[in-house]
DNA sequence: GGAGTTCCCGATGGATGTAGTCGGGAATAC
DNA sequence: GTATTCCCGACTACATCCATCGGGAACTCC
C-alpha cells in the first residue's frame, strides 16, 4: 500500500474529526478506535503526533477528546502525511555521485514531486466529501 | 529515497549496459560494481533477478558477462522496478472496509497510478540520454 | 477532596524487511 | 585442467513497523 498503517490510521481519524468539526464537539480515542477497529493505544500515538504537529488540539479529563485546530478545508493531506511519517527524521541523501546515480536521483525527485503534488492538492474537506459521497451511494443501494 | 537500493543498483547497472548495447559487447558484474562502488556479490543478485525477468541475458566463463536482451528504447523502467522489488510477492489488500478506509484506499490508488505513469513513461534509452547529457555538461565545465 | 475518566509520555518487544556476506557448484575459454 | 565467470541458496546484522504496556498528569463531577 501507498500509506503506512500509521498514516492510514491517522488520516482515518482525521476524516472522522473533520465530519464533526463545525459542531465544535470532540471525539475520544477509544470511540474512533472501536469504530475503525484499530488498537486504541496505538491510535493514541498518531493523535499525539498530530497534536504536536499543530493539526489537532486535545482536552483532558472526562468529556475530553480531540478536535481539529483548523477547518478541514485548511488542512492539506501532505501536512498530515509528513507529520505522521516524518518522525523518523532523516531523509538521507547518500549521494553516490556517478552520473548514473545522479540520473536516478533525478527520476526519484520526479516521483516525489508527483506524489507531493497529489497530496498537496487534497484537503481533509475533500476526503470528507468523498466519504459522504460513498455513504450516499451505499444508501441508494438499499432502496 | 523513492527507490530501494536493490532497485537503484539494478537500474544503474542497466544504464551502463544500455550504453554498450549496440556494440554487442558484454559487461561483467565486477566491472560494473567497482565503477559504481557497490558490493559485487550483492549486485549479482539484482542481475540474476533481471535475467529471470527477461531483461538481461548472461554468458558464463572467461569473457562472459551480461547484456540487454532488447534495445534500451524497448525497456520500460516500470518493468525493471517491478522485476526488482516484486520478488517479495504480495501487495496485500487488507481491506478494512469502513468508508473512511475506502476513501484512503482510493487516494492510495491515485498515488500508485501517478507513480506508474511516470515509470511506464520512461525507458532505459531516456535514462541513458540523460546520463549522456550530464556528461556533456560536465565536459563543458572543464573548458 | 476523592474517584473516575481521559489524555500524556516513554520503554519495550516481536515480526518483517533491507542490505549485505558467504560457501560452494556449473559452464566456458584457453 | 585450470582459471574465470556466472549460478544458487543459506545466513546474518540491522533497522523499521506495528503495536503493547505501565504509570503519570489534567480534568470533571459528586
Amino acid at each position: 500500500m501507498a500509506f503506512s498503517s500509521k498514516t492510514e490510521y491517522g488520516l482515518v481519524a482525521l476524516i472522522e474529526l473533520a465530519a464533526i468539526y463545525s459542531s465544535g464537539a470532540v471525539l475520544q480515542v477509544a470511540e474512533i478506535a472501536s469504530r475503525q477497529s484499530i488498537p486504541d493505544r496505538y491510535l493514541e500515538q498518531m493523535l499525539t503526533s498530530l497534536r504536536r504537529g499543530g493539526i489537532l488540539r486535545s482536552i483532558r479529563g472526562p468529556k475530553g477528546g480531540y478536535q481539529l485546530v483548523r477547518p478541514p478545508a485548511d488542512v492539506l493531506v501532505s501536512e498530515v502525511v509528513s507529520c505522521l511519517e516524518g518522525d523518523a527524521a532523516s531523509r538521507d541523501a547518500a549521494e553516490r555521485s556517478t552520473p548514473e546515480f545522479q540520473v536516478l536521483h533525478g527520476l526519484a525527485g520526479q516521483l516525489e514531486r508527483a506524489r507531493l503534488d497529489l497530496l498537496e492538492g487534497t484537503t481533509l474537506q475533500q476526503l470528507l466529501e468523498r466519504r459522504d459521497a460513498l455513504l450516499q451511494a451505499q444508501a441508494m443501494y438499499f432502496i
